[in-house]
DNA sequence: AACAAATTTGTAAGCGCTTACATTGAGGAG
DNA sequence: CTCCTCAATGTAAGCGCTTACAAATTTGTT
């Protein structure tokens, strides 16, 4: 593997002209331009990135931070970033923190050792005083799909509350007046916030929320058959069931159909997240779109604007709408 | 951040013993360990794995390339390798390919700069030959999914004429004898061998081979229903449709039923892969499974083992065998 | 107690780059 | 022709580590 000196010796010039037509930062002549370029093909030069980062303190990397590498939800997240990033010659580390505290904080310091110029951040596990002092310790850093309190520069959520509100309105607009609900596990954010706007959506309309409505699941597609299976059992004849995520959604339309109901003409089924299984369902899920691609899409901005001062070509935001989508899981009554 | 030099500074040592106690690689006194190490903490130091990197020539990370990075397969891919290596103190650096030649070629230039320890590839646009130049050029390479002729050793691979072979046998086995085929792009391998595994199981049965019955497509969903419905049009009363792979099974569904047709008391269907979401489809699809998990748990190890001298606890094995999942999609006739 | 061997620690030379600063050489002004 | 300016290039000091080798210390022998 050819280094920079012999690349500088072919051409017949020093390293530092070498490095210079390399980074194309400062003004290097037509004529040894062209010199050492031809060096460097012949030699099949490839700079060391390594010892690039180390000089430089610049690894033109920025580090990502996900629950788990399979699953839509995180597909669509690491893609979007991705896609982003590469377009400006910047690129993404990808490490997994498997919603464990240890691990979510092993995954960061990785990130933060291998000297990433900036994380992006979808942490569950770690705590709100841990991603405080990340901040403060001068790395940037966003998060995705959290709130910390004093961090709202460097959040970027979806209003989950308006979600749950929205997915339990559609379900009355449509007729529905017992609406049965799985949620996810409640310890997490996202997961009450969801459940406040559906209890909103019920008082809003005048319906009176009962607590042997809810299941309260883990995210999980099994949760959700064994929460249909259990609201089945203990409460009688509604006629919708809001689901706190289209995984959990999927599972209670199995357990549905296995105890024989159609869908959505017995029972309507409303999911969240919109992932991109959901429109292999059968029937179709009708579920809450949740932005996700828009948010990697600006978290991946608000780094190249703050980190590489390549200006954004929309405005940042940090809040996002969900909304509902339609499709064939929500029946009128 | 504290460096190594104030850490030797704080311990009353010289670089060289901090160096020492971090790797673990040289005797030090129990004293000396002790001081380094509350030096190390009251410092909250924390190792440069760059610098580390250009001294050592050693990066502790491997280099993913798979063609997409959301997609229930690479899910499974990156998952698997990750976790693998990660239990091994290594570090798994992933990048997309698109299936785009000049973008695979870049990805792994990227990684090959970011001076990997190994290569796990997924990569089906290169040139044979580029992969053979590349395991030439002494970096250890290992290829998922393609068969390179001279690679063998660096091979791992599924028998998918085989698997097509046993999809079609499952369809004749259950009776059936009109068998339409959707593949996918036939110029890949895996593709086209296994098409040329449904040849052999129709030929075997005595069933003759017909064109006119295979719809080649592009492993997308979409050209799954598009198939569906120009087999429809063009073939007559076939009673199995064997597809390439789940997405395009899944589309094959979509339109079979909006043709009218049930599964799978009029229309069997038979997918390829196994991938997760075939679980999600209503009826639940019967498929091939294809050991995706099994092949990068075994590249994983092969690279521990070739690269770090850690032993693989299993046998080093290239080719897998695929073995068909019976579901809800194949009716006897 | 004296010395050799074995163990622990220190010294310093890189790893392949970037970059501040010094040097060189043209071209222009007087 | 001399002096100055400015662009182009070179020099060399790091970046934060690892590691061969040398030096110092400890241990064991007699």
């Amino acid at each position: 593997m050819a280094t920079i000196y012999q690349v500088s010796e072919a051409a017949g010039v020093s390293l530092a002209t070498v490095s210079r037509v390399m980074n194309g930062n400062a003004k290097v002549s037509e004529r040894t331009r062209k010199k050492v370029e031809d060096a460097m093909a012949s030699l099949g030069y490839q700079p060391n990135a390594i010892a690039q980062s180390l000089a430089s303190n610049r690894t033109n990397s920025v580090g990502l931070l996900v629950s788990e590498l399979h699953g839509s939800y995180f597909g669509d997240l690491m893609s979007t970033v991705e896609h982003v990033l590469k377009q400006n010659g910047k690129h993404v580390i990808i490490t997994a923190g498997h919603v464990d505290e240890k691990r979510e904080h092993e995954a960061i310091e990785f990130l933060k050792s291998r000297r990433c110029d900036a994380l992006i951040l979808h942490a569950e596990a770690v705590s709100d005083d841990y991603l405080k002092a990340l901040v403060d310790s001068k790395i940037p850093v966003v998060v995705i799909n959290r709130k910390v309190d004093t961090l709202d520069e460097n959040c970027f959520v979806v209003d989950n509350e308006r979600g749950g509100y929205m997915a339990t309105k559609a379900a009355i607009d449509a007729g529905h007046k017992k609406i049965a609900y799985i949620s996810g596990p409640l310890f997490k954010k996202d997961a009450s916030d969801r459940l406040a706007g559906h209890k909103r959506a019920l008082q809003e309309a005048g319906l009176t929320f009962d607590e042997t409505s809810v299941f309260e699941g883990d995210f999980h597609e099994s949760s959700g058959q064994e929460g249909m299976q259990h609201l089945q059992k203990t409460l009688s004849d509604f006629t919708a069931l809001v689901c706190a995520n289209d995984e959990m959604a999927s599972g209670a339309m199995t357990a549905a159909r296995e105890a024989g109901f159609d869908i959505p003409s017995q029972l309507s089924i409303i999911g969240f997240d919109n992932v991109l299984f959901s429109r292999y369902l059968y029937p179709k899920l009708t579920t809450i779109n949740n932005p996700i691609h828009a948010m990697g899409e600006m978290a991946a901005y608000w780094v190249l604007q703050h980190v590489y001062d390549i200006k954004s070509p929309i405005p940042i935001e940090h809040l996002f709408v969900p909304e509902v989508v339609n499709r064939d899981t929500l029946g009128k009554l």
